[in-house]
Parts: C-alpha cells; sequence; structure tokens
DNA sequence: GGTTTGAAATGATCGGTGGTCAGTTATATA
DNA sequence: TATATAACTGACCACCGATCATTTCAAACC
C-alpha cells in the first residue's frame, strides 16, 4: 500500500490539508529562492503549485503569514543544521565561521530573517505572531544549548551570545542583499567600500570580539 | 524682495527645478514619518503635494530614488547633528548612547537604512547607486575624524567603529520596527522576549563590547 | 508686444498586485 | 444512490508603480 496519502483533488482530512499546505511552502519556497522576496507573486506561485490563486488564501491569510511560516520552517531547519556541527569544544572563531556559513547555505533564512520584522511581521494576526515568536524562543534555547557547552558558558552567557549572533548576523549580511554588482563597472573606491563590508570576515571577527566581551565580563562571585 | 523664488506653476529654472524637486522630497518625508515605507504610495504622495502622479516621475525616476534620496539627506542630516555632540574626550559608552539617542531621533533615518540594500537600491540604475555609495563613503570619513579625537583611535580604527555602529544599529534597532504592540494582550514570555531586545542597552553594551575590542587589537610596532 | 517654441505638467491608461466571495463540484457519509 | 459539506474555483475589486500622447504655460525671439 502506497502509505503516501494521495491528493485526488480535494484534501479532505487534516492530514491531506498538513500535506497539501506543505506542498503549497514547498513550492513557495522553491519560487522564493529563484526570484527573490520582492519579485514574488501570489499569482504565480498559484501557477507553478497548480492551484488558483483564491485556494492559497484558504492554506494562508495573507502573503505575509506565508512567509512567516517559511521564515519559521527555515530557522528550525538551520538550527538542526548548525547545531549538528557544534563539537564539545570550540573556539570561538570556529564557531562563529561554522554559524555564518550554516546561515548562508540555508538559502532561504537570511533572506527570510531580514524582512522579518519590518514586512512579514506587519499584516499577520497577533495570535499568529505570538506563535512565531514562541517558535523563536523555543530555538534559541535549542541552539543555546550546545552553545554552552561547545564555547563553555553559562546558559544565560550563551542565549546572550545566540540572540547576539542573531542580531549581527542581520547587520553583517545586509550588503549581501543589494543588487548583484559581479561587472566591473564600478569605479575603484566604491568596490573598495563593498570590499570593506565582505559579510565573512565582518561577522567572524566582530563575533568574536562579542563572545570574548560576554566571556570576560564574568562576575567575580560577590 | 522675496528671497524665494516662487514656483508659480512650472519651474523653469534649474534654481526653480531644484526647488520643486526639495519641496516633493520634503512633503514624501512627512507623509513617510506619518504612514512609514510600506504604506506610502506615489498617488497619495502626488495629492499631498498637490501634483498628479506623472510630475513625480519627472523628477525622480522610480519610487525607489525617491527614497534613496530621502536616506541620503537623512544620513547627512544625521552625520552632522552627531558630530555636533562629539566632544574632544568620550568614553565609549557615552559616544554609543550618543550615536544611539541621536539616530532614533531621526524618525526617518533608520527605517530608510534598514531597507536600503534590500529594497531600495534595486530598481536604481547603477549610477544613481554610485554616487549614493560616494555619499556613504563622504559621510562615514566626516564622522570618522572626530570619533578618532574622541575615542582616541587612529584613523584606520575610527573608520572601521564608524562602520561598525552602523552594523550594530541595523542589528540592534529590528525589534523596533516590528508592529507595534504596546497592549498587554502579549503572553509573559513574549514580552520578556521583547523587553530581551530592547534596543537601546542593546545597543549600547555591544557598541562598548566591539569598541573595547578594537581598541585592545592595536598592533604592537613589529 | 505679439508669436514661436520647447519643456513642465497633466491625466488617461497600462499590466500587475494582494485579497475576496458567490458559486461550483468532488467526496465522505447515510 | 442521494445528500450535505466544505474544498476549490475564477471572476472581480481597489489599488499599485510607471508610461506617454497631449495640453499648457512662460521665456525667448522678432
Amino acid at each position: 500500500m502506497n502509505s503516501v496519502v494521495e491528493i485526488s483533488q480535494r484534501a479532505r482530512s487534516a492530514e491531506q490539508k498538513a500535506q497539501r499546505r506543505q506542498g503549497l511552502l514547498d513550492a513557495a519556497e522553491t519560487y522564493f529562492l529563484e526570484v527573490g522576496y520582492e519579485a514574488f507573486s501570489m499569482a504565480q506561485l498559484a501557477k507553478r503549485a497548480g492551484v488558483v490563486k483564491g485556494t492559497l488564501y484558504l492554506y494562508f491569510k495573507t502573503r505575509e503569514e506565508l512567509f512567516l511560516t517559511l521564515y519559521e520552517q527555515s530557522l528550525i531547519r538551520w538550527g538542526e543544521v548548525f547545531t549538528g556541527y557544534l563539537s564539545g569544544s570550540m573556539t570561538s572563531k570556529v564557531y562563529a565561521k561554522t554559524l555564518y556559513s550554516t546561515a548562508l547555505a540555508d538559502g532561504s533564512f537570511l533572506p527570510l530573517l531580514i524582512r522579518l520584522e519590518h514586512v512579514i511581521e506587519h499584516n499577520v494576526s497577533i495570535p499568529r505572531l505570538i506563535m512565531s515568536k514562541r517558535v523563536f524562543i523555543d530555538q534559541v534555547e535549542a541552539i543555546a544549548h550546545p552553545t554552552s557547552t561547545s564555547l563553555k558558558l553559562s546558559k544565560v552567557q550563551a542565549i546572550e551570545v545566540v540572540k547576539l549572533m542573531g542580531v549581527l548576523l542581520i547587520g553583517a549580511t545586509r550588503t549581501d542583499q543589494g543588487p548583484s554588482l559581479d561587472n566591473e563597472e564600478l569605479p575603484e573606491d566604491v568596490q573598495n567600500l563593498i570590499a570593506s563590508f565582505s559579510s565573512e570576515p565582518l561577522f567572524v571577527k566582530n563575533a568574536v570580539r562579542l563572545i570574548e566581551g560576554i566571556r570576560a565580563e564574568t562576575t567575580p562571585d560577590i
């Protein structure tokens, strides 16, 4: 027997509906990876997913709620990959490099994270927003635990580190989100500027500074 | 005599055109401060500015180019305010607090900065983009000079600090850009989360860590 | 001072957007 | 096999950013 529940035409059971929803999300992510956030249109997604636009709105209240769901899934996915790389003991530099490379390797995570607060979270219901924040809290804790081990930090410090890495990641990878200017049509001064914002060293160097800063602040016993 | 050049109906001279352009920018900024980036529409702006939509496109090639111009003006304006507060000698903490409060006080600057690379810079011509990058370079240098004095850093270090402050500012003020959730309808765990991302201490504390990190790395003479 | 002229301003128009909803139809159940 | 239900459809809405042939005004010229 085929264990996959066929969705011949209509998803009736909760299981089928969940499956169809995930199918739409998968199509959305593939499409998103191709065209990016701004060029992403619900009509096009519907076409690619083989449904009609109205159907999308049975599964997602708004375009932004769809993206919020994609964000959550990418956050969880990245968290699993990243923590999978964490070992019992790491230098802050290796930790930072691992965090950076895994985050970038997931094509969806950063572009969605960057747009989270000022685009996606608007046009989403408050209850849905609360759900999403809880997913975030859970992920921070899930990542903080092995971080604490790897970096030999207290739990509180590890949580601070994980949150801070997010803050830095967003700031440091901004340049990557600009229009692609591979061409050498850029004058030298502008090329130098862009080079000085190269995200990998920018992130790693300052992640280390921050982690070591936190480590150095360990309060002596009263 | 009225020194203001009246624009009765049509701006003919270069001076009048510059004036009308600035008038449109002023109207745009006022409107932007009211409704934010996403709700801002060119048709509404036209109405408020007393022109027709097509006219806007005589002065700005695209919506994004208009915003890029607003961004540049806000960057320059903030830079002047901030450097005006810098004194001959400051602790890194006072420096960071001053930078933070002046940046936030300018209602336009941060919301535009946050959207710069991933929204505004797309849909702008390459030459215009190059112009804009040069404005940025100039501003970094203009701010780095008094920074170098205030924090007793080398020129190179001061430039790194200024660029880093931008990176951190964007990451640290993200939460402020989310939907306003003043209401106490939020459960405690989510309220705690939001509190833990409170941007002022987040920025100041880590700005200090980074500045002191840079200062500590002063290479000893070879 | 009347006429020419060219550019500033207009407004109708375009293709496309996110979102809605009355109506259609497949399917689980009785 | 008939019926009730809800998944799905597709036409429709208001609005968006952007375009461009046409109109209109003010400066330049004779």
